[in-house]
RNA sequence: GAUCCCUUCGUCUAGUCAGGUCUAGGACACCGGGUUUUCAUCCCGGCAACACGGGUUCGAAUCCCGUAGGGAUCACCA
C-alpha cells in the first residue's frame, strides 16, 4: 500500500488498524535519561501504560541513551524509581528483561548497524561529509532566501572509497536518509490525517559522525523489532513522523499506529520545565529587600559571575543548585519532577488520577477514579487535541480525595516514604503511632499537612503564636481554667480517648462554658499554636507527662502577659 | 520567517465526527451561607464560557471559508 491509498475514514475515531501486527497491543515509553522524570514524561508513560493495560497488552520501557553527552549514569535509575513510585510498571525493559532486549539503545549498536548497511546498499541512504560550519552556511542561505532549509541531495551517492578518503582527511562522516519523492500522510489517532508536502521533507541524519545512529533511526528500528503496535508521544514529535514512516517503508517494516498527545503547559505559560523553577527563585530573590547575594551564591555553589547572569535572566543553574538556594531562602519552588511531588506530600493515586485527566476524560462527569477504574475506562480515542495547563490547586483537590479513599495500610506506606525522603524526626516513630497520626488527620490535603499538623509531637513549645495569644490567652480567666484542666487531667488513671473526652466534657459543664473555652487553651499549651488534631488524639499522642509539662509551661508564661 | 497543530466558564473538561433534546453539563478555583473544640474535611447556594467575522441551513458550540490568538517543529538532541 502506498501513502495515498491508505484509507482515511474519519478524522478522529477510526485511525486505520495496524496491518500485520498480532492482536496484542504493545506500547512503549522511551525516555532519554537526562534527569528525573518530570510530569510531562509521567503523563506519556501513564497513557502508554493505561492503553496497554486496558487492552490487556504490554508496555515496554526502553532507554534512549544514544547521546552520550546528555545522559547521566544514574538518570535511568531515577526514572525507573519515579515510575515505580507512581505505580507504573513495565512488562519488558530494564530490570525485568524480555524477549526483545537489550532495552538500552546504547547496547543495540550491532542491530542498528545491520539495518544501516541494508539502507546504504539499497541506495535509500547516503554518506555526507559536511562540516557543521558548511551546514550552517547552507542554512543561513536558506533563511536569507526565506526558504525552508533542505539538504541538497547529491546526484550520485559517495562510495566507500570516497568515505575512506573523507575519513583520512578528517572530515566528519554522517549518513542521511533519502526521503521519497511523495507527500506523506500521517494517520494520527488524536489528530486525524495530517498531510506533509514533499517540499517540507528533508533528508535527515540517521547516523551521526561518531557512528551512533540518530534518535530517528534507532527509534524506528527498535519499535519494529519490539513489535510496538501503538506509539503514544508528545505532539512535538508529529513533525518527525513522516520521516519515521518513510524509514519504515524503506526498511520493509510495519506501520504502528500513532497518537500524538497534546502538551502540558505550566501556570506561567510555556512548556512545563525547570525554567519555571529558576524563574520562581529569581523573582523571589528580587522581592527580598535585605538579602546577602554572595551568601546565596555560595549556598548554590555559584560564582559571583554566574549569580549575576542568573539574576539577569541570562542563565538557569542546574536543578540541585536551584534547590539548594531555594531551601536556604525558604522559597517554595513549583513542583516539576515526579520526585518534587513526592517530597511535597502528594500521593501517587492522586497524581495519577489528576495527570490522567490532563488531556483525557472518560466522557461523562466522572473525575475521581482509582487505578483499576482508570484502566477500565481508558480510551485512546478520547484524548483531547488542545494543550492543557497544569493546575496545582486541582491536583491538591484530587490528592485530598485520594487521601480519604486509599486503604490505611497503603497510606501508611506513602507516609513513611514521605517522612524518609524529607528526613523528618517523625520518621522514627513506630507504625502504630504513624497510623494514629494519619487517622487523627483525616481530611488533610497532603502528607505535608499531616506532618505539619503533628509536628508538635516532635518539637518542644518554644513560643506562642501571636494570634493564639490574642485570640485565646488574653481572654478572661484562661489561667484559672488552665489550672483546672491540669488538675482534671492529672487525676486521670487512664490516658485514652474516652477518659480525656469525658474529662474535657466535665470541665465544660462544671464551668458552664462551651467546648472551645476548654479545648483551645489546651491546644495552645501543647502546640503553641491554634492548630492540631482533635484534643483527645493530640493528648493521647503526646502522652500524659508531656501534656502536663506543657500546660505548666503555659501557666508560667501567662504571668508574663 | 516557513510548516504543522489547536481554540467551550479563570483552569481541567462534557457536548463537535452522526446540526434541533444546550436558555451549554460537571469538577477545581473564587464569592456567600451552614456544620465542627482549632485547622482541614463536610453540606448548601452563587458567579462564570461556545475567540471573532462571514456563509450553508427552517435551525449552528456542532458543517464550510476567512481573520485573530496560542502552541509545536524547523540539530550530527531525544
Amino acid at each position: 500500500m502506498t501513502y495515498a491509498e491508505y484509507p482515511v475514514r474519519s478524522t478522529k475515531k477510526q485511525a486505520p488498524g495496524p496491518q500485520e501486527f498480532s492482536d496484542m497491543t504493545v506500547t512503549r515509553f522511551a525516555p532519554s535519561p537526562t534527569g528525573y522524570l518530570h510530569v510531562g514524561g509521567a503523563r506519556t508513560a501513564l497513557f502508554c501504560w493505561l492503553m496497554a493495560k486496558h487492552n490487556k497488552g504490554k508496555m515496554i520501557l526502553r532507554i534512549e541513551d544514544t547521546d552520550q553527552k546528555r545522559n547521566t549514569p544514574t538518570a535511568a535509575q531515577q526514572v525507573m524509581d519515579d515510575l515505580r513510585w507512581l505505580g507504573i510498571t513495565w512488562d519488558e525493559g530494564p530490570e525485568v528483561d524480555g524477549p526483545n532486549g537489550p532495552y538500552y539503545q546504547s547496547e543495540r549498536r550491532d542491530i542498528y548497524d545491520r539495518y544501516m548497511k541494508q539502507l546504504l546498499e539499497k541506495g535509500s541512504a547516503y554518506y555526507c561529509f559536511d562540516t557543521p560550519e558548511e551546514l550552517n552556511a547552507l542554512r543561513q542561505e536558506a533563511i536569507a532566501q526565506k526558504k525552508n532549509f533542505a539538504y541538497p541531495r547529491p546526484e550520485r551517492f559517495p562510495d566507500e572509497q570516497e568515505v575512506a578518503k573523507a575519513q583520512a582527511e578528517g572530515r566528519p562522516v554522517t549518513v542521511r536518509f533519502a526521503m521519497p519523492n511523495t507527500d506523506i500522510i500521517v494517520h494520527d489517532i488524536v489528530r486525524g490525517a495530517v498531510r506533509f508536502g514533499v517540499d517540507e521533507l528533508n533528508d535527515f541524519v540517521i547516523q551521526k559522525s561518531d557512528g551512533v545512529p540518530s534518535y530517528h533511526f534507532a527509534c524506528v528500528v527498535d519499535d519494529e523489532l519490539m513489535e510496538v503496535s501503538h506509539i503514544l508521544r508528545g505532539q512535538e514529535h508529529l513533525m518527525n513522523t513522516p520521516g519515521h514512516i518513510a524509514l519504515q517503508d524503506a526498511l520493509g517494516f510495519r506501520r504502528p499506529q500513532y497518537a500524538h498527545m497534546s502538551v502540558t503547559i505550566s501556570e506561567g505559560g510555556g512548556k512545563l520545565s525547570k525554567r519555571e523553577q529558576s524563574k520562581t527563585l529569581r523573582n523571589a530573590i528580587k522581592t527580598m529587600a535585605t538579602i546577602d547575594l554572595e551568601k546565596v551564591a555560595e549556598v548554590g555553589g555559584l560564582s559571583a559571575d554566574e549569580m549575576a547572569t542568573f539574576m539577569a535572566n541570562k542563565s538557569n543553574p542546574d536543578a540541585p543548585q536551584i534547590s539548594a538556594m531555594a531551601e536556604y531562602l525558604g522559597v517554595h519552588l513549583p513542583e516539576i519532577n515526579v520526585i518534587d511531588f513526592l517530597k511535597s506530600g502528594y500521593i501517587p493515586e492522586g497524581m495519577i488520577n489528576f495527570i490522567a485527566l490532563l488531556g483525557w476524560s472518560p466522557g461523562d462527569d466522572k473525575e475521581i477514579m482509582a487505578l483499576d477504574e482508570l484502566i477500565q475506562l481508558f480510551d485512546i480515542t478520547r484524548l483531547t487535541k488542545s494543550n492543557s495547563l497544569f493546575d496545582r490547586q486541582k491536583l491538591t483537590a484530587f490528592n485530598t480525595e485520594h487521601m480519604k479513599m486509599v486503604a490505611p495500610e497503603r497510606l501508611l506506606e506513602h507516609f513513611k516514604r514521605y517522612l524518609a525522603i524529607n528526613d523528618l524526626p517523625m520518621g522514627q516513630a513506630d507504625d502504630a503511632t504513624l497510623a494514629h497520626i494519619l487517622t487523627a488527620c483525616q481530611g488533610a490535603r497532603t502528607l505535608a499537612d499531616v506532618a505539619a499538623k503533628c509536628n508538635f509531637l516532635y518539637q518542644d513549645v518554644t513560643g506562642y503564636d501571636p494570634k493564639a495569644i490574642k485570640k485565646v490567652l488574653k481572654k478572661e480567666g484562661v489561667k484559672d481554667i488552665l489550672i483546672k484542666i491540669r488538675t482534671a487531667l492529672d487525676s486521670l488513671d487512664n490516658w485514652d480517648d474516652d477518659s480525656i473526652n469525658k474529662a474535657v466534657e466535665e470541665l465544660c459543664t462544671q464551668n458552664d462554658v462551651g467546648m472551645g473555652k476548654i479545648a483551645q487553651p489546651i491546644r495552645v499549651a501543647i502546640t503553641g499554636s491554634m492548630v492540631s488534631p482533635s484534643i483527645h488524639d493530640s493528648l493521647v499522642l503526646l502522652g500524659k507527662e508531656r501534656t502536663l509539662g506543657r500546660i505548666d509551661q503555659l501557666i508560667e508564661f501567662m504571668d508574663t502577659l
